[in-house]
Formats: C-alpha cells, structure tokens, sequence
DNA sequence: AAAAAAATTGAATGAATGTTCAATAAATTT
DNA sequence: AAATTTATTGAACATTCATTCAATTTTTTT
C-alpha cells in the first residue's frame, strides 16, 4: 500500500479545511465546494477521498475529539494536592473548550446525533472517552487521598452533566458579569459535589 | 385592521407546518417550498409572511416556548407535598420534553444561537422563562415549609444546569436499560440538592 | 523507459435553494 | 356596486448544491 502518507495527509487537510468553514459560515452551509476552495484543491478531491458529505461529517468528529482530548493532558497527569484537583474540575467550566473546538460547529455537530445513527455513536463515543478521563483523575486522586467519594464513576458523570448543562446555558449569555457569576456558581456546586456522601 | 383573525391563523399553519417538515426532514432541510407544500400554500406566501427564512426560525422559537411552559401546567398549581415536588422535579429528567418538541430539531434551533444574534437573545429569553417557573415553584414550596433551601433562584439555576446536561448526555444514548439507570441517578443528585446547603 | 497506480482536475448534471415582483382572487369598506 | 385592501398565486431569477465520470497529471513500480 504505497504513498498512505499523501492520503492521509490530504484528508487531514480536507477536515481542517471543513472545519475552518464550517467555524467561518456555520456547519449547515460548509459545503464541498467551499471546503475544496479553502483547501485549495478541485471539489472532485474531496468526493474521492470521502465518498459523501456524511463521510466529511463523520471524519470531523474524530477531529474534535482528537483536540478535546488534550484538555486533560495540559494539566500534567498528576493530581498530587486538592488545589490541582479543584482547579481541573473549575478548568472544565471556563470557555477552554471553545478554543479547543469551535462551540457553534460542536452543537451543530451535536444537532447531527439526531438524525444520523452512526454519527450518534460516534459522539457518544467521544463523551464517554472525556468522561473517562475525568474518572481517571478522580480515581487517581482517591488513591492519594484527596478525594473521599465512594463512587468516582458516577462522580465523574454527574460533574459532566453539570458541566455539560452549565455551558449550555452559557453559551446564551451575552453579559460578561452574569458569565462570571454563573460560572463561580456552577464551580461552586460541583466542588461541593466532591465532597463524600453517605450511602443511605 | 381588518382580517387579522386570518393573518395570524394563517401565519400559525406555516410556524407549524415549519416544524412539521423540520422534525421530518431535519431544520437544515426544512426549505420554504417544503414549508409550503406541507401547509398546502403558495411558497411565495411564506415569503409574504415573513420576509425571509430567519423570521420564521424567530416565529419557530416562541413555538418552542408555547409547547415547553405547559410542563408546569399540567401538575397544578399546588404543590403541596414533598412528594408532589420531587415528582416535579423528577419530572424535568423525562422524555416528556420530547413529546412537547422534537428534540432534534430544538437542538438545531440551538445551534443557531451562535450564528444569529437575535436568535439567541429570544432563545435566552425562552430558558430563562423556564427557569423562572421553577423557581416559582420552589418559593411555593419554601413558603409552604417543604423546601429549606436559602437561595431558592440559585438552586433553580443549578437544577436546570443537571437538567440540560443530563438531556444533553441521555440523547445520545441508545440502551434503555443505561438511560434508565443514568436517569435515576440524575434525578437522585438533584433530590439531592434540594437539601438545605449551611453558607459557608 | 515503459507500465501501473494513485492523485488531481474539469466539465457537466439535474435538482433545490431563497427571494423578487407583478398578476390574480377574495373579502371588506366605502 | 365601485373602490380598496388583503390574501394568494405563478413565473422567473441567478446561485448553489452534492454527486458523476472521464480525462489528465504525477508518482511509483516494474
């Protein structure tokens, strides 16, 4: 299998290029024309190396997940005092994510689970894998014992569906000042979450 | 202002027949002529009504909000039992959302915020009426002595960010017995936090 | 250097897009 | 019943869309 590098190399090209677009004019009206013009490639490209634009779509989320990943990896891996736990769990309200990803194609992207399966499973895949990252953290930190909770897994998800939620109301507030507050808010909720509770 | 009766049925049939082809099709193939077609109407009447597609995504938002308040209304007015309000609250982590509004394309209006300025603001304007309703709720509650939470808006806002990031999560999951499971656990958190917090 | 394979282009397709404008039909006011 | 206003239609617009297929250029293998 001869010259898999050029290939390869191309479709990554092709990607950053849909993407670039779709951040630009929105996701709806990156078409293959306009994605061949930005990669400065003959739209007849794009077709060969992805046989629709579905295809396209399914390569961009491999794209966003590759760029999420590295939210965890800046840290450092250890989490060796309960202030570098608190600030990672604060990290993941703060507006990071969007100079990782561009909000509006993710929630368009989002939008796209909805009507195409292999696209959901995709992006499901995609949370499960950041949210095995949290969980990895939090276990980690339990074996050193800054964290007390009895189920790190379940931890793990009720601070993303928190976070989750709080960046999506986020994402409608324009003023700057109700921004902050809300954030200190929903950091505040979910350091309290940290804290063990009892088993009934 | 004569005929106003008929203008405003009329524009009702097209809102309605725009979500109708939206929830089909999906709200990026939702095209005036399709519009059109489904209320058995003129294209250039949809025009004629409102001038251009932005306008009808608007007159789709305060829909959205028409179905989503009546969430409130069907448990009645009363809650007067701790029981009845984790029964409201719970009641935020259904599906019934769903049967109010198609999911798929509430996410697509969504994902319109970050293109269209005004878009979000109506947006905003339709999560905060929503957010307010259940703080309502939970003064009736406070007032009634079931609730004992200091800060009832605080706690509103912070239910709804587990809601929207629950929801937010459950669309992507397939497996009944999963969803089942992560929506009792959801549900359990936010039972959770309506214990009182002490202020630190 | 010839042959084979891969990369890339160019042209063409028909269908669908949002929007326009003038014309017609129906109802209401005078 | 004539005049006016509103509701509705029909035709036309240029543009863009995803996709196709054969042709050409470039690279690699023989």
């Amino acid at each position: 299998m001869p010259r898999q590098s050029i290939r390869s190399q191309r479709k990554a090209e092709i990607v950053k290029a849909f993407y670039k677009v779709a951040k630009k004019e929105g996701l709806s009206n990156a078409s293959i024309a306009k994605v061949a013009k930005q990669a400065k490639v003959n739209p007849s490209l794009v077709m060969h190396y992805f046989n629709s634009r579905d295809e396209l779509l399914l390569a961009l989320n491999d794209f966003i997940l590759e760029r999420y990943l590295t939210i965890y990896q800046v840290k450092g891996p250890e989490i060796d005092s309960e202030e570098k736990l608190h600030d990672l769990i604060k990290n993941l309200f703060s507006r990071k994510w969007n100079r990782l990803f561009d909000d509006g194609v993710f929630y368009s992207c989002y939008a796209e689970i909805y009507r195409n399966d292999q696209f959901r499973k995709s992006f499901k895949r995609l949370h499960d894998q950041l949210h095995q990252g949290l969980k990895l953290v939090l276990n980690e930190a339990s074996e050193k014992g800054i964290l007390f909770h009895p189920n790190t897994r379940e931890l793990a998800e009720n601070i993303f569906a928190l976070v989750d939620g709080a960046y999506y109301y986020l994402g409608m507030v324009d003023d700057i000042e109700e921004k902050k507050k809300r954030v200190a808010m929903y950091q505040r909720l979910a350091l309290e979450m940290l804290e063990t509770h009892v088993i009934k």
